[in-house]
RNA sequence: CGGGGUGUAGCGCAGCCCGGUAGCGCGCUUCGUUCGGGACGAAGAGGUCGGAGGUUCAAAUCCUCUCACCCCGACCA
């Protein structure tokens, strides 16, 4: 029997299917034409344009100006650093026609734009009074991945990176950590988004970076997502790039560099954190629209029904609540209900005859279902009053949701029992080898998420090999 | 790159085995009635059947080649 879809697949049945059906349906993106291209469409740009304001201040609180380097780097560039063109080379784009012509030298679309930055930083450093510059950019960038996801993994995805020089290595460890904990604030206090901060292991880190940090979130499969990733490079682009500065002793010196960046990526993370089987639920402080009013009327009543309305509309944008009315008079309120739980707005006002009848209005949280009749003299102080509410609930319900799928294990038989029958994160000992980190990953397709920051007082044995061992790291299968 | 799958109306699909003037659902347009949890009726619009060859009186259907996309694995934010 042919069943015409109303709603998405379930989670439980297919966690992949699910997101698919809520990125289209939700109509945050689309496939574009090419392999792996993602067009984001206005609601779903509409969050990342949130994801930007948000960032640009907290970017900017912490004294980092914007600007823009060119998407266009000349390939010898790639290759001045060892690790980073092994890291990147498989999988950048190369333009070696323009101009109706085959170019001299390869031109590489920017994977990352380290090596173009600290070209040009070479040229505006020369003293230790030019440090620290603190430099971000929003940008786009080309990685041709093999297996590629919306939001999660495209071939072209928007992000800011951030690119800092300084004068010791001490400052630049204290910007990479600073910067991750900006990260970590707006995840937690502004996507609702719990994460863990922590190191990321050998094998895990970034190209061309002497320490990587991220911060990881657990999706509602229990499945991991690095959300934002802040690295630590040493010296190691300014040597490849001959970045010098003058110190106070009238020293050369090698400059230290970081960057730190979160990407489009994060907008599947909301979407991963929080949605349920009826569509997205997204928390107040980055939802497109906070509230959602559906008018209830017919011919006769319409006029009655849009006065209070679009009083109401008035008072809400006044109380800074970014409000949308849907008063599209071809579809029913049923169908709006629905329409608007899928596009995941935090709550939703009913407005009709009834109502005004009884001077009150129909307020429907999103995430709970709950249902609560407001006096309409009451009612923008409520929906102000509720943000904050929602906002932590969402929060607090995706720790909790962390919390019950963290296991700890002491025993290599447990890791895979837990790994196979419960999944989420698991905390064990890891004696800190590569090697064990890439058998433990081939025998059950899980990885060092990070080592977190977060350590138990005692020490342990590590899971595989049973060697003693002091740090404890985060084991999950991740996106 | 390995394995699997799909290309037919905007979307989802049937038709293909067994060749004979292209169909269904949703969506879209117009009009009317509806409107408090995915409304209904009537009338319409819309397709070089992924592309190129071939077989045939005749190809969406059979044959050959090709292209694209999706899903699952190895790499990654």
């Amino acid at each position: 029997m042919p069943v015409v879809s109303k709603g998405v697949t379930k989670q439980s049945e297919d966690f992949s299917k699910w997101y698919t059906d809520v990125v289209r349906q939700a109509k945050l993106a689309d496939y574009g034409p090419v392999k792996g291209t993602m067009v984001i469409r206005p609601y779903g740009y509409a969050i990342w344009e949130n994801f930007q304001g948000i960032l640009n201040q907290m970017f900017k609180d912490t004294g980092h100006v914007n600007a823009y380097f060119p998407m266009f780097i000349p390939e010898h560039f790639l290759q001045k650093e060892a690790e980073h063109v092994e890291g990147f080379a498989p999988e950048v784009a190369v333009v070696t026609h323009a101009g109706g012509k085959k170019l001299d030298e390869a031109l590489v679309v920017r994977p990352t734009s380290e090596t173009i930055i600290w070209n040009m930083y070479k040229k505006w450093i020369s003293s230790y009074r030019d440090l620290p510059l603190l430099i971000n950019q929003w940008a786009n960038v080309v990685r041709w991945e093999m297996r590629t996801r919306l939001f999660l993994r495209t071939t072209e995805f928007l992000w800011q990176e951030g690119h800092t020089a300084h004068a010791t290595a001490e400052e630049a460890q204290d910007e990479t950590l600073k910067m991750l904990n900006v990260y970590k604030s707006f995840a937690e206090d502004y996507m609702a988004m719990p994460v863990i901060t922590g190191q990321k292991s050998e094998a895990e880190k970034f190209a061309g970076a002497v320490s990587t940090y991220s911060i990881e979130a657990m999706m509602r499969d229990t499945k991991a997502l690095q959300a934002g990733t802040s690295h630590n490079l040493g010296q190691n682009f300014a040597k490849a790039f001959e970045v010098t500065f003058q110190n106070k002793d009238n020293r050369e010196e090698l400059v230290y560099a970081t960057s730190w960046g979160v990407s489009t990526r994060l907008v599947g993370g909301l979407i991963m954190s929080h949605g349920d089987d009826k569509g997205l639920i997204l928390p107040p402080k980055v939802a497109p629209y906070q509230v959602v009013i559906i008018p209830i009327f017919r011919k006769d009543t319409r006029d009655l029904v849009m006065d209070k309305v679009d009083d109401l509309v008035v008072n809400l944008k006044q109380a800074e609540i970014r409000v949308h009315v849907d008063d599209d008079e071809k579809s029913s309120p049923g169908f709006k209900f629905n329409e608007w739980e899928m596009c995941g707005v935090p709550m939703r006002v009913e407005i009709g005859p009834k109502d005004i009848e009884k001077g009150h209005a129909v307020v429907v949280i999103r995430h709970s279902g709950a249902k609560h009749f407001i006096q309409l003299n009451e009612l923008v102080q409520f929906l102000a009053d509720q943000q904050d509410i929602v906002q932590d609930e969402l929060f607090q319900r995706a720790l909790d949701f962390r919390e019950s799928n963290t296991h700890t294990v002491d025993n290599w038989d447990d890791f895979k029992e837990t790994l196979e029958t419960k999944g989420g994160f698991i905390k064990a000992y890891w004696n800190g080898s590569s090697e064990v980190e890439e058998k433990i990953k081939n025998e059950t397709k899980a990885t060092i998420r990070c080592i977190p920051f977060d350590q138990p007082e005692a020490s342990g044995k590590c899971i595989y090999t049973g060697e003693p061992s002091s740090q404890q790291v985060i084991f999950a299968k991740a996106y």
